[in-house]
DNA sequence: TGTACATCAGTGAACGCGCGTTCACTGATGTAC
DNA sequence: TGTACATCAGTGAACGCGCGTTCACTGATGTAC
């Protein structure tokens, strides 16, 4: 006997809300958060076009879930790399490249993140706001270590950090945009930190 | 007896191609480029909703000539804003002002400028390759100067531009989107240039 | 100086489009008895 | 164990929307004679 669950109807699909973000993100790799449909999310998790508003509400709603977790993978690269580095500018370069390396590995959730149609940055929603908390701890900690650094020594930490995240989402923009050849990151980073 | 103009339909507008893009810029202050419609800009301009086809290709066009403009302002603040200022140090930091102040004055017309959608970096139009040639000229032209301090001497004049560069937009970006406060840009930009 | 005519910047009507959203519905699931 | 029923995740039809674009047109302008 076949498991009655692959032919029957999609009812009660299961998992419907994580397969719909699902195929949101994957159209987020070939095509900006803007040009994503509802219908065409639907139409690619197989479902009809309006069984998505049985898990958001709006269109809206499902781009921003869709901001929340490219802001968490954003997060867990930067956290990595720094896991898995020594040394304090050492450290903040391997922050700095994974920002920018996953930038440019996906481009449009990387803009849908800052994007203020959907995740307003002055009122993030709730999922989005410890996300953005752990970020500024995670910079702000790599900081306090780099100001212990003879060569930045005097440094107003708060400055530096302001500098560097600038500088950084400054690379990853202008890498995804193509202004900024990929290899001209790293190097332009060293330039700052030595 | 009136001026007949004033009163007569708007046959042969004189202008209407600049008045377009006006009405364009008028509209782009307020909200983003996608969501400015060739009709609205008609309206905007009183004019019927296909008068802009004898001036423009098509709607993408149109956004196209805006992005030029803009591109115009922005190089022309960074530009004055070097001529009215002395000192290597000093002018790099006027000129990141001046670029930062663009962005927080004009967001949408900004981020016009890098929308690939209508205004392609690897391919810019034959308006628009020019202005990008002039401000990278203007930008090196400042980091040539910057490299004879002291304090940045033996430094890759390439990398070095490619850095200020992406911390001013980053700065500039962060700035636009709320995420930073207009007012840390400044002493940020100055605890990376001393 | 006056007239005929080509040019071309405007006009309004009409098209097809995919979209977001609402609606009333249906049938699968799980629970209380 | 079987049955009645509430719940709720799906369905397809339908709506109105503003849009970009095309079309055939009209009437003002400027020039050649």
């Amino acid at each position: 006997m076949l498991p009655v669950s692959r032919s029957s109807p999609a009812y009660h699909h299961g998992n419907l809300q994580a397969a719909l973000e699902d195929a949101a993100l994957e159209l987020l790799e070939n095509q900006p958060a803007a040009r994503i449909s509802l219908r065409e999310v639907a139409r690619r998790a197989g479902v009809s076009h309006n069984a998505p508003y049985h898990h958001f509400g709006d269109r809206a709603a499902l781009l921003g879930a869709l901001g929340v977790r490219a802001m968490a993978d954003l997060l867990a690269a930067q956290e990595e790399a720094v896991a898995r580095t020594s040394g304090p500018v050492e450290r903040v370069r391997a922050l700095g490249a994974a920002y920018v390396g996953y930038a440019a590995a996906h481009p449009q959730a990387f803009a849908l993140i800052f994007d203020p149609e959907y995740c307003a940055a002055g009122q993030p929603s709730q999922e989005m706001a410890p996300l953005i908390a752990r970020n500024e701890e995670l910079l702000g900690g790599q900081v306090a270590e780099l100001v212990e650094e003879p060569r930045f020594a005097g440094s107003d930490p708060a400055a530096l950090a302001a500098s560097l995240w600038s500088t950084v989402h400054g690379m990853a923009t202008l890498v995804v945009l193509g202004h900024l050849p990929r290899e001209a990151a790293e190097p332009a980073l060293v330039a700052l930190l030595g």
